[in-house]
This record gives C-alpha cells, sequence and structure tokens, in this order.
DNA sequence: AGCACGCCGACT
DNA sequence: GTCGGCGTGCTC
C-alpha cells in the first residue's frame, strides 16, 4: 500500500530541487496520485507542490509529515508529461518545479498568503489591527513597534500566523438552472400565483418540452421566449434550481465558416503522400519541409492532420507567436471547427485555462500555439508540426530553456509518430540533418500560383552618401515608394530598430546620453518625450542642454522606426503611413488591428521592425523595402549571417503575392556580403552550402555543439575573478578536442546593474560535461552569498 | 525562497 | 543584561 508521496515543493533552488517525502494521511488515502497539486508542510510553511511518485517506503530517514491537502480530483500532469518535465529539467539544467509548472497554464500556478488568527483577546493595539474580525490577512507594511508588538502575541500564542497556497485557476462560471423532479414542477402549477403570467408561460413550455442539465438563464428564457427575469423569479421560488454553470471563456470565434480540403498541386501532394503515410505507419521519423514562401506548406499540414484524426490520434501544431495571426488561427479552425484549441499570448490567463481544459478533457484533438504549446496536454498524439522551423523564438531564452523542436521530437519518440518541421529557410542545424539523411528532406520548389519570386534589387548605400538629401533613402527606393503609391498600391518597410534615435549627443562637446543602469546609449522616443533604455526599460527626459558643457546643441543620431516614419511623411504627405513595432503593438490585440487596417488599404505603407516579416500575406503589397539590410550582420554573433538571410528572404517574400507583380528593394553598407547576395537571389541551398563552410571553419555548429555559461554579479571583479574560477574548473573536464571561448565581458557587459561574463565551450562529443556542468550548479551554493549567478544554455541562440 | 538559529555590537 | 544586526544552514 502506497503511503509515502514524493513531493517536488515549490521553492526553486538548487538546495530544494529534489522530491521530499510526505506521509500520505488516512484520511487522502487513495486520493492522491503522481502528477497532481498537493499543499505540504516545508519547514514553518505551507508550499504548493507536485506528487511526482508513489511509494511503500520512505527514503528519508526521519519523521515524515503528512500532506495537508489535495488540490486537484485528476492528475494535471499525465505519467507522460511527468516524465517529460523531468527530462526537460535535466537537459536544460533547470528545476524540475520550474519544468512542471511551464507546462501547466498561468493561472495553475500556486500564490501565497499569510494570515493572522487571533486565539486570544488582545490589547488595545491589537484590538485596532483585526477590528471586529479574527483572520486577518497579514499587513503589508507593519512598523518597527508594531512588528515587535506582533512578534511578543506570537510567542504569547494570543495570534497565530497562518500560511495560506492559494489555487488561482478558476473555470468560468454563471448561474444556470435545472429542472427539479417531474412530481415537483406538477405540483408547481397550482401553488403559481394566477398573476405570474410568465412563470405560468415558462412552465407550460417546459412541461411540454423539458430540458435535461443545467442551462444559462438567458438560453432557458430564449428557448421559452420569456424574459430572462421571469427565469430569475421562477429560480427564487425554487421551483428551478439554481446551478452553476462552467463556461468556456471563448477565443475562437465558434461561428466560422468551414472550408474543404484544396485540390494539391503534384509536389504538395508527393509532400503530403510521405507524411500521411508515415502518421498511418506511426513512424517517429523527421521530415524536413522546405518551401519557399507561397509554395502551400499549410495545405500540407492541414491534411495531414486530417489523417492522424482519421486514425482516431491528435495533432500538434507549434506556430511562432508572431505569426499566429487571426488569419492562421482561422485557416486551421475553419478546417477542424470546434477540435481546436489555440493556445498563445494574447489569451487572458483565464481563456488559456480553458483551452487547456479542453485539451486535457479530450474535447480538443489539434492544438495550435507558440512555443509552450509544445507542452499541451494532448494524448495519442500522431503528428507534431513545427512551422517556420528556424524561428528563434522557439527557444525560450530565460529558465527553463528549452527548445520546443527538442521537446517536439522527445515527445514524438514517446508516441511513435512523425515530426514535420517547416520553413523556407531551414535552420542550419535542421537543414544539415536532413543532409546526413537524420531527417527526411522534402521539397516544394515553387509557389502555388506559379508566380516568379520578385526581383531583388540590391542598393549600395556607401554611393553618394553626402548628395543624398535624406540620408536614409536611396533614390530608387524613394522613386519606387512614389509610383506604388501613384499606381493606389501597398508599400511594406522593414527598419529593425525601434524608437526615433538610437542615440541622443551633444555636438559641442560630445557627451552621449547613456542608462546609468547599463553600459548602453538611450534611445530617443520622441513621441513619448523620453529616452529609453531597451535593456533595462529605464526612462528619463530628453535634455535641451547638454549635462556636461550646457551648450543647446544635442543632435538626434541613428534612426530608427519613429524618425524614419517622420521623414516619410515629409517626403510623401500624402500617403498614409502605419508604424508597427514594439512600442504600438504592446497593447492586447494592437498587432492584430495594425495588420487588419493595413489588409483593409486604411494604409499605403506599413512600415515596422521585423514583426512585419512574419505571416504578412497581403496580395496587395507590391513594393518591399529594406531600410537598412545591416543591423544583424553587425552583432558579434556566429549566427548573424543566418538571420540575416532569413529575415531578409522573409520579408521579400511579401511582395508580389498577388496578380500584380512585386519588387524588392534592399538597402545596405554590406552589397557584396554573401548572406545579402544570396537572399536578394532567393537562393536557399546556395547560402547553406556556403555558411556551412563558413561554420566548419570557425568550428561552430552544426559542426560543434555549444554551451554557454553566463556569469553575473552586481560588482564586475567578483563576476571576473568567478568567470574565471568556472573556466579553470571547466577545462580539465574536457577533451583535448573542445574549445573553451572566453571567459570575455558580455557586449553590453552591465544591464541593470549587474555585470555580465560569459564562456562559451563548442565541442563535439564529451560524456563528462553534463555530469559535470551539473555538479558546478550544485557547488555554485557558495556563490550565493556573494550575489553570483550563473547560468548554462545549452545551443544558446543569442551569443552576444 | 523563507525562516530559525546563533553569534556579536549597541542600547533601554 | 537583551535587542536586533545579518551570516549560515535547513526544509521530508
Amino acid at each position: 500500500m502506497a503511503q509515502i508521496a514524493r513531493v517536488v515543493v515549490d521553492v526553486a533552488t538548487r538546495q530544494t530541487d529534489q522530491p521530499y517525502d510526505y506521509a500520505i494521511p488516512d484520511s487522502l488515502t487513495g486520493q492522491v496520485e503522481p502528477g497532481m497539486r498537493v499543499v505540504v508542510p516545508f519547514g514553518r510553511r505551507k508550499v504548493q507542490g507536485f506528487v511526482v511518485a508513489l511509494q511503500a517506503q520512505a527514503d528519508f530517514n526521519g519523521k515524515l509529515k503528512p500532506i495537508q491537502s489535495v488540490m486537484d480530483l485528476e492528475p494535471v500532469l499525465n505519467p507522460e508529461l511527468l516524465a517529460l518535465s523531468k527530462w526537460v529539467a535535466h537537459t536544460t539544467f533547470s528545476f524540475w518545479m520550474t519544468t512542471m509548472q511551464t507546462m501547466l497554464p498561468a493561472a495553475m500556478k500556486a500564490s501565497y498568503a499569510r494570515q493572522l488568527i487571533r486565539t486570544a483577546p488582545l490589547p488595545a493595539a491589537g484590538q485596532a489591527l483585526f477590528g471586529d474580525r479574527d483572520t486577518i490577512p497579514y499587513p503589508e507594511t507593519l512598523t518597527p513597534v508594531q512588528a515587535k508588538q506582533l512578534r511578543q502575541w506570537l510567542q504569547q500564542d494570543l495570534v497565530r500566523l497562518e500560511y495560506v497556497v492559494k489555487n488561482k485557476a478558476r473555470a468560468k462560471t454563471r448561474q444556470g438552472v435545472r429542472l427539479p423532479d417531474a412530481a415537483k414542477l406538477a405540483s408547481t402549477a397550482q401553488t403559481l400565483s394566477p398573476r405570474a403570467k410568465g412563470q405560468r408561460q415558462l412552465l407550460a413550455g417546459i412541461q411540454a418540452a423539458p430540458f435535461s442539465g443545467a442551462l444559462p438563464i438567458t438560453t432557458v428564457a430564449k428557448q421559452y421566449d420569456v424574459s430572462p427575469s421571469v427565469v430569475e423569479a421562477a429560480r427564487t421560488a425554487g421551483w428551478l434550481l439554481p446551478a452553476v454553470i462552467e463556461v468556456r471563456r471563448n477565443p475562437l470565434d465558434l461561428a466560422v465558416k468551414r472550408d474543404q480540403p484544396k485540390k494539391l498541386t503534384a509536389d504538395q501532394q508527393k509532400a503530403a503522400g510521405q507524411f500521411i503515410a508515415a502518421v498511418t505507419e506511426r513512424q517517429p521519423r523527421t521530415f524536413l519541409l522546405e518551401g519557399v514562401t507561397g509554395s502551400g506548406k499549410t495545405e500540407v499540414y492541414l491534411q495531414t492532420i486530417q489523417q492522424a484524426l482519421n486514425q482516431g490520434r491528435t495533432a500538434l501544431m507549434l506556430v511562432p507567436e508572431i505569426a499566429l495571426t487571426p488569419q492562421m488561427v482561422h485557416r486551421v479552425h475553419a478546417r477542424f471547427g470546434s477540435a481546436v484549441a489555440v493556445l498563445h499570448s494574447g489569451l487572458s490567463d483565464g481563456e488559456k485555462y480553458d483551452e487547456w481544459r479542453r485539451i486535457q478533457h479530450h474535447q480538443a484533438q489539434i492544438v495550435v500555439g507558440a512555443r509552450s504549446a509544445v507542452f499541451a496536454p494532448l494524448t495519442h498524439i500522431g503528428v507534431i508540426i513545427i512551422d517556420e522551423e528556424h524561428e528563434t523564438s522557439y527557444k525560450q531564452e530565460d529558465s527553463p530553456r528549452y527548445h520546443a523542436r527538442n521537446v517536439a521530437l522527445k515527445r514524438a519518440k514517446t508516441f511513435h509518430c512523425p515530426v514535420i518541421l517547416g520553413s523556407a529557410t531551414p535552420s542550419l542545424e535542421s537543414r544539415a540533418r536532413a543532409e546526413k539523411n537524420v531527417y527526411t528532406l522534402v521539397r516544394l520548389p515553387e509557389r502555388i500560383n506559379r508566380k516568379p519570386l520578385p526581383p531583388v534589387h540590391v542598393i549600395d548605400m556607401r554611393e553618394n552618401t553626402g548628395n543624398r538629401v535624406q540620408p536614409d533613402f536611396s533614390p530608387e527606393l524613394l522613386t519606387a515608394l512614389n509610383t506604388t503609391l501613384a499606381r493606389h498600391e501597398q508599400s511594406v518597410l522593414l527598419l529593425n530598430r525601434r524608437g526615433y534615435s538610437t542615440q541622443a549627443m551633444c555636438r559641442n562637446c560630445g557627451w552621449i546620453a547613456r542608462c546609468p543602469n547599463c553600459d548602453i546609449s538611450l534611445t530617443v522616443h520622441r513621441s513619448q518625450h523620453e529616452l529609453v533604455c531597451h535593456y533595462c526599460g529605464h526612462k528619463e527626459p530628453i535634455p535641451t542642454r547638454c549635462p556636461v558643457c550646457h551648450s543647446d546643441k544635442i543632435r538626434f543620431f541613428g534612426s530608427g522606426t519613429e524618425k524614419i516614419q517622420d521623414q516619410l511623411q515629409e517626403i510623401l504627405p500624402a500617403a498614409r503611413i502605419l508604424r508597427m513595432d514594439v512600442d504600438t503593438t504592446r497593447k492586447k490585440g494592437g498587432h492584430a488591428k495594425i495588420l487588419k487596417a493595413f489588409g483593409e488599404q486604411k494604409a499605403d505603407i506599413l512600415l515596422g521592425t521585423q514583426m512585419i516579416a512574419k505571416g504578412l500575406d497581403y496580395p496587395t503589397v507590391t513594393l518591399v523595402g529594406v531600410i537598412n539590410a545591416d543591423t544583424a550582420l553587425g552583432l558579434p554573433d556566429f549566427r548573424a549571417s543566418e538571420r540575416t538571410f532569413q529575415l531578409l528572404t522573409q520579408v521579400a517574400g511579401r511582395a508580389g503575392r498577388g496578380d500584380k507583380p512585386g519588387q524588392v528593394i534592399i538597402q545596405t553598407y554590406n552589397p557584396d556580403h554573401y548572406a545579402i547576395q544570396y537572399a536578394a537571389k532567393q537562393d536557399y541551398e546556395g547560402f547553406f552550402k556556403r555558411e556551412m563552410f563558413v561554420r566548419h571553419q570557425g568550428k561552430y555548429p552544426p559542426y560543434y555543439y555549444t554551451v554557454l555559461l553566463t556569469i553575473s554579479a552586481p560588482q564586475e571583479t567578483v563576476t571576473a575573478q568567478e568567470a574565471y574560477r568556472i573556466a579553470n574548473d571547466l577545462k580539465p573536464l574536457l577533451s583535448p578536442t573542445a574549445i573553451v571561448l572566453g571567459p570575455t565581458p558580455r557586449s553590453i557587459t552591465r544591464i541593470n546593474n549587474r555585470y555580465y561574463y560569459q564562456i562559451l565551450v563548442k565541442f563535439k562529443k564529451e560524456p563528462a560535461l553534463g555530469r559535470g556542468l551539473h555538479n558546478l550548479l550544485q557547488n555554485s551554493q557558495s556563490l550565493i552569498k556573494s550575489k553570483v549567478q550563473v547560468a548554462i544554455d545549452f545551443e544558446p541562440q543569442q551569443i552576444m
């Protein structure tokens, strides 16, 4: 008989990252299962914990405390997810508790409260504190005098301190009614006042055609053609019984018009055929679907999903957050209706919780969502699709630093199902695996409409710099913008830099506005009348005089989207310009709103950061302009070329999707750079070969694995010291083929008054490294007192 | 993460 | 003497 529960507690630290044994009290026998949340005493407090196993015997040699209560009626993590959470924790060097919480909707994260309970009469000061209540929330602020008093009362047992674990997750409910038994209903006819006309009508209606179960008041009113207040009255009178109804907060418009599978082109058919066979035969294979923009990947996905459903299986489809547009969601929804659950950041916590529950209760067989949807509680998965697989947003940047692609591959192995990775510009890692036949390469080389890709002009911005009236616009781009405008067609302009200006500088003495907390200059946000730090969020007013030399010659350098918008408006006064960046899309739905306005042709030019490059599919766009293709190229990251190529290729694909021919203009100071050259030719395979050579030379992925250690502390000397110590501890663990770069200060060494140093390890095969890194974290406890933090990132996406 | 325990300097 | 400063170590 299992009397012991092993519980991982909600205290995310290295020391407590392990299961603790708890006794299952008699009152809870049979109610505790692995994967359930429980409330347990931990030290003096009460905390939430996850039951990870049941045992007959305790591992712990001491007195066990009992579980206080069980938070769930059924496990929130099924055995597959429980095992997966452990695997993710281990492979990403994060806490088990954290990975389990990551799998659940935010609404299920516990919140904690302390409360004071009066157990005996208190002196006057206590009366003031408690008033006429015996239980009060723990006061937010206490004066030293109050604190001292409270301590005394606690010691004298006049007051008790209690810890409460709160479960935030609540299904949304509505007031409803259900029917009493037939006899009661029949007797009501006599007791009802003759003047209660409405209630009589309702009663007659119900007797003629009774409803079953519980229905919302409004539904009943509508069904029997009475006013809701009549139903309300019937409930108050007691002949309709009150009921609480769980309603689904509804993120999808359920009244969507259903569509049918489309006829596939020969290429699509060939691809879909392979996927469908793999789904049917339950092969745990990974496909890399390399398809140019507009080649109809989505239709292939949808038909593959259909096959999974036909087989009685479920399907998981991951899409980058930014591409999870209403258009995209609508498409899947139109095909599969209410079998689809959508998980993305646009939903409220409550909505996410509801969607999650629908999946858990098998009411949804298809999940479409961003990164974290990879943990959706689906069972019997028949296929996993990752669209735009090269997107860096599939890697979570903070702990747990998991890559959705790796998690998907792991789950696919468990479920014996295929994974389809789709992209027009696959990541080098994936494309290289296809080269080695680890993945099966499938190509969709042509656009569905057979339209050629639009011509791309690369403009050398080094020429005629001095002569240009508008330093940010080449004559070619201006002409194209003008003619497009004249033809009443739409343009998309990409500038990967938000704000107004990247620098505010004094022309007299050279002073530059810098962030007080970070080693970076402040960005000018003119509409906000502020200087903003894009790293820590620090804000200050724009100075009118130089704080050093007091001159008024403060000038702004480096153009951001705000400034370009101003300039553009000046050059093209007639143009209606929409700006889309983090600043204009911060509000919920802001993103969709701008896209909708542009789609309805309420603007001529859409100017924005890289978010405009993804998922935007408007046939009316005939001009795509890239104002500065070099922003990403200059970064000290080995993926700079890959990023640039992907971004340019993607944004170029936005032009000429309709009947009218499109064109693309790329402005650059590096016109000869291969990333720009291959992007202009839309030649992925060419770029792949060239970049593979570069990576081989530099000993970078996909030829080598990478692990990035980031060491940070409030003092730079401490940070450097610890970084060197860690590097020295690490080196003896490695074989001679491994390469250790650093420690080096990060390019922005100080952010939010913490200094960052990093160590990059490149290796091919290091069996001892994983263990070594885990030990390192284990021992890093000693670093806590000097406020040193160590973060380990396996296969980092950002190396800066 | 909290919280207790414990060991030292500054006060009612 | 004791109150409270924070350094150290534990929580089944």
